[in-house]
DNA sequence: AACAGTCCCAACCGCGGAGCA
DNA sequence: GTGCTCCGCGGTTGGGACTGT
């Protein structure tokens, strides 16, 4: 059947936009506001395509876009996403407050990628006083190797977990013991590096707690308000604009994992009772 | 100064999901 | 249920800018 293009390529204007096609664009969303893209270039009388006018407005023209010079609190905070989403690219950007999902790609690919290779990615986190933050979440440990077919993100659609990951086991009072990966079981808890299964797939597996998806959580005020909470020892607010990283420590996913199992087995007894 | 190599990032492309008729 | 359109996403590319020789 083959799918039709979004747009006649023929007599389309190609490449970089000028200043002169970005005033057209910029004023006519201005006006009419987003959407509709197909048949915005001819309305506007933009010779592009749809998607390429999406594009320039979303990456580029959209007011509050935040331009170059990525902190290391965002670079840090990039990082620690990637490490949850994988090349989510939309979510992680959603994280970030007038950044693109195109720029962070591109960052990711043009600096990031190298550093988490080298190992470079030192976590030097601190807080108000200046002083070192305790490395609760901090992923010392080193993932498991994985091969090709496999994963160490969370496919936010459509996955179902069965277990959690912890950097502590959340009871854990030894603070002083490098953080190591413990999985959550029905009975109890097990270091990542005892479980067989855990070696061929990082899959955080949340099946235990309902159809939640990584993203709602990210997206949550719930997620948010315990970022807030788990901050650092002097229970410094934190909000999503802020300069500062969020942290997912060990209290927050504590916190997490309470509520959504509460609200798992609240809709259990519910589908049981029907 | 000239050239080559590398880096960076805006833009393009193809695919898949959602929604609708 | 099927086919179509629209939209958004992620991977890739192309070319300008920068750097090294």
């Amino acid at each position: 059947m083959g799918r039709s293009p979004c747009c006649s390529k023929e007599g389309l204007n190609r490449g970089a936009w000028t200043s002169h096609e970005d005033k057209i664009l910029k004023e006519y969303i201005m006006v009419h506001g987003e959407g509709k893209w197909r048949n915005l270039p001819k309305r506007a009388g933009l010779k592009r395509c749809g998607k390429s006018c999406r594009l320039r407005w979303l990456n580029y023209l959209r007011p509050n876009i935040k331009r170059g010079n990525i902190s290391s609190d965002e670079e840090d905070l990039i990082i620690r996403l990637h490490k949850l989403l994988g090349n989510r690219w939309s979510l992680i950007a959603g994280r970030l407050p007038g950044r693109t999902d195109n720029e962070i790609k591109n960052y990711w690919n043009t600096n990031l990628v190298k550093k988490v290779k080298d190992g470079h990615h030192q976590h030097q986190i601190t807080n108000n006083t200046g002083n070192p933050m305790p490395p609760k979440a901090t992923p010392s440990f080193s993932a498991p190797k994985l091969d090709s077919n496999s994963s160490n993100v969370v496919r936010t659609k459509a996955t179902k977990c069965s277990k959690l990951l912890f950097l502590d086991p959340p009871n854990n009072n030894n603070s002083t013991d490098q953080p190591r990966p413990f999985l959550q079981y029905d009975n109890g808890f097990l270091p990542a590096d005892e479980d067989k299964e855990i070696s061929t797939d990082f899959l955080i597996d949340f099946n235990n707690v309902g159809d939640i998806c990584l993203s709602d959580l990210l997206n949550s005020d719930d997620c948010l308000n315990m970022c807030d909470l788990s901050w650092n020892n002097n229970q410094q607010p934190l909000s999503p604009c802020s300069d500062q990283t969020p942290i997912f420590s060990d209290q927050f996913l504590k916190d997490w994992t309470h509520t959504t199992n509460t609200s798992f087995l609240d809709s259990t007894a519910e589908t049981q009772s029907q």
